[in-house]
DNA sequence: GCCAACGTTGGC
DNA sequence: GCCAACGTTGGC
C-alpha cells in the first residue's frame, strides 16, 4: 500500500523547492535523527511526500516521489544514517501554509502541527487528500 | 540505565 | 530575537 510523507527543509540555508525543481532527482541526505530515520526506512519506492518549507515560508510547496529507498548516507561518517532519492513530482499552484493547515479541524492531528521539529513525518491518507484538495 | 543539562529547531 | 519543545549527551 502506498504511504504518504512530509519532508521538511529550510529553504534559506539548506534546500528549497526551486532547487529541487532544477535538479529533478536529488538524494535527501543529512537526516540525523532517529525518529526521522525510522520513517525514511519505511518509505517505499513510488511513495509520495509533501515538500515543506520551514522558517520564513512555513508552507507545503509541492510533492516529490520517492524513487530510491533508504540507503547509507555518505555524508554521515558514523554510517548510522540513511537517505532516499526523491524526484520532483508536482508543484502546488497555491502553496499550503501552516496557518491554513492549523485552521482545518481534520488536520489538527497532523505531526506537522503537533511535532513540528520532526523532519520526516508520516501523513495519513485522509490528511493527504484534504491538503491536495486545497492545493488543487 | 536513568536523568539532568545542554543544544537545536522552528513558530511566533 | 525569544522561548518552548524536543532530542541528545554524558555523568553517575
Amino acid at each position: 500500500m502506498k504511504q504518504f510523507w512530509l519532508i521538511k527543509t529550510e529553504p534559506d540555508n539548506d534546500w528549497s523547492w526551486s532547487d529541487q525543481l532544477k535538479k529533478n532527482i536529488e538524494p535527501w541526505d543529512g537526516v540525523r535523527n532517529y525518529a526521522a530515520r525510522k520513517n525514511l526506512q519505511s518509505m517505499k519506492k513510488n511513495d509520495l511526500a509533501f515538500f515543506y518549507h520551514s522558517g520564513k515560508d512555513k508552507c507545503i510547496m509541492g510533492i516529490v516521489k520517492i524513487v530510491k529507498e533508504a540507503y547509507p548516507d555518505p555524508s554521515d561518517k558514523s554510517g548510522k544514517f540513511v537517505m532516499v532519492d526523491v524526484k520532483s513530482f508536482k508543484s502546488f499552484a497555491t502553496p499550503v501554509t501552516l496557518s491554513k493547515i492549523k485552521s482545518i479541524n481534520e488536520l489538527d492531528k497532523m505531526v506537522l502541527v503537533n511535532n513540528s521539529r520532526l523532519s520526516v513525518q508520516p501523513v495519513k491518507k485522509s490528511e493527504w487528500e484534504i491538503i491536495c484538495k486545497i492545493a488543487k
